[in-house]
DNA sequence: CAATTGATGTAATAACATTACATTAAAACG
DNA sequence: CGTTTTAATGTAATGTTATTACATCAATTG
């Protein structure tokens, strides 16, 4: 799926992640945008779950927060397993894919003839610096 | 560190999940302990907490709900990374270790230096029944 | 027994997310 | 162009998940 045009919503939703430092829940972008005029969740929801349908933006599940993908490919498609190492210290999320991964995880959940549709890969820890 | 003896809240709570089919949100249990005297939710949050660290129990990051641990071997200790499959049709969730991905995990963090402290893999899709 | 530590009870509040309904903007079509 | 249809937006209310704060009680320790 091509990405279409971000609307006006979803194209200040996805700047506030672009030029954050870390990760941000829905309710901290929605303080960011407030002096532009975003007023309620819902505005913040929505344009997420677009960005997140055009792979731009992924979901943090261990911290209920999102970030700008930073794979250097084009989105035009489903980039494959996506994993993330996640500081506790300083808050750092770098995000990375590999075949090996996602080459044995395919052959697990195959043995159990189970229809993967999403995965979910994230590593908490510290980082070089705060180590 | 070996399990000691779990609390009453602790046993009300562990025996909640063992016994329930699929995950259950800490209110979910709140609600099958009240005849059994739980009023708040930090009685609920508190025991899982505890079973946490006891390794008894798996908390799932992309459902915010909580799972007793199916491991055939004893708690005694970290049983290495976890994953999981879950099924989006009946909620089945299936607990699963794997070395191979651990291995290359690991070797993946060590090459950005990261310390890895807990590691999550949630697998959502649908199961063969549900297929 | 006094002091400390761990567990519990309760209320209030914070943080995250969705439902429902009305309105407006954009795209498709004759 | 005007009509129909679809997508996006605005707003309020509510639902769900998790934590903070403070008081009490029980078990352990010296
Ligand atoms: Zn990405
Ligand atoms: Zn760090
Ligand atoms: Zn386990
Ligand atoms: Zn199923």
């Amino acid at each position: 799926m091509a990405t279409p045009q971000l609307t006006k919503n979803q194209t200040m939703v996805m700047d506030a992640l672009s030029h954050s430092e870390g990760p941000m829940s829905a309710y901290t972008i929605l303080d960011k945008l407030r002096d532009q005029g975003f007023r309620a969740p819902l505005q913040v929801y929505r344009a997420l779950d677009k960005l997140l349908e055009y792979g731009l933006v992924h979901r943090l599940e261990s911290l209920n927060a999102f970030v700008a993908c930073t794979c250097p490919h084009e989105h035009e498609q489903d980039h494959g397993v996506t994993a993330f190492t996640i500081c506790e210290g300083c808050g750092q999320v770098t995000e990375f894919h590999d075949t090996a991964i996602e080459q044995r995880l395919s052959a697990l959940t195959r043995a159990q003839n189970f229809k993967t549709e999403k995965t979910t890969i994230e590593i908490r820890g510290h980082c070089q610096s705060c180590a």
